[in-house]
DNA sequence: ATTATAAACTTTGCAATACAAAGTACTTTT
DNA sequence: AAAAGTACTTTGTATTGCAAAGTTTATAAT
């Protein structure tokens, strides 16, 4: 009834990570423009977001185009379903513990 | 899918206020000295995410002396409460998604 | 009467984070 | 040539998080 706070990952303590995993998590290859949309994020926002998921290994980046224009896919790693699964986890003990 | 985001509350992204709350939750008048020793937190850091609970007014703040020692306990108001079972309501919403 | 101990802060200082806005690079469309 | 689109990067600022040290008030020990 204590514990659960040490298992939650500083990664996804931020509304804005929590959403870019979710997303992630159900739809593979989500690009740039559609999470930028999804969660009313400015470009550099998002950008700073992302790369501190990447850092982390928790998604990988994928550059290519789209017809002529220029696409930059994100895809979640094993290692970010499974972090982010146990985050889940803990937050799921938290929520059962409270009713 | 996208908008459990925005009902997420600011005030609880730290994971030292989820604690905070999570035990206020279900303990009635839990003092500051149970806190820190619970959540492992200095003096200091745990009087500033009180303050910040306070200040949004989930929580209020009671000042005795138990026998000669000052004593200082945190209760959850009915606002804090109904914030954060919104919140929990929004994390299952995120959870369920998942699996 | 001084000194020490305890509880609960407050202050200080610093490092990390969040975010918007503006700037950059490259390409395509007009 | 000029404008627009994609995806950043840079800049600047404000906020946050935290430890450590200092403060306050009151009791306990010598």
């Amino acid at each position: 009834m204590k514990n659960f706070i040490t298992q939650l990952n500083k990664a996804f303590e931020s509304r804005i990570r929590l959403g870019i995993m979710s997303i992630l998590m159900v739809n593979d290859w989500v690009d740039f423009g559609e999470l930028k949309e999804t969660l009313a994020l400015t470009d550099g926002n998002l950008a700073s977001h992302i790369a501190a998921l990447e850092k982390e290994q928790f998604i990988v980046v994928r550059k290519s185009f789209i017809g002529k224009k220029p696409n930059t896919a994100f895809q979640v790693t094993q290692e970010g379903r499974e972090a982010f699964q146990s985050h889940l986890a803990a937050l799921e003990e938290l929520v059962k513990g409270m009713k």
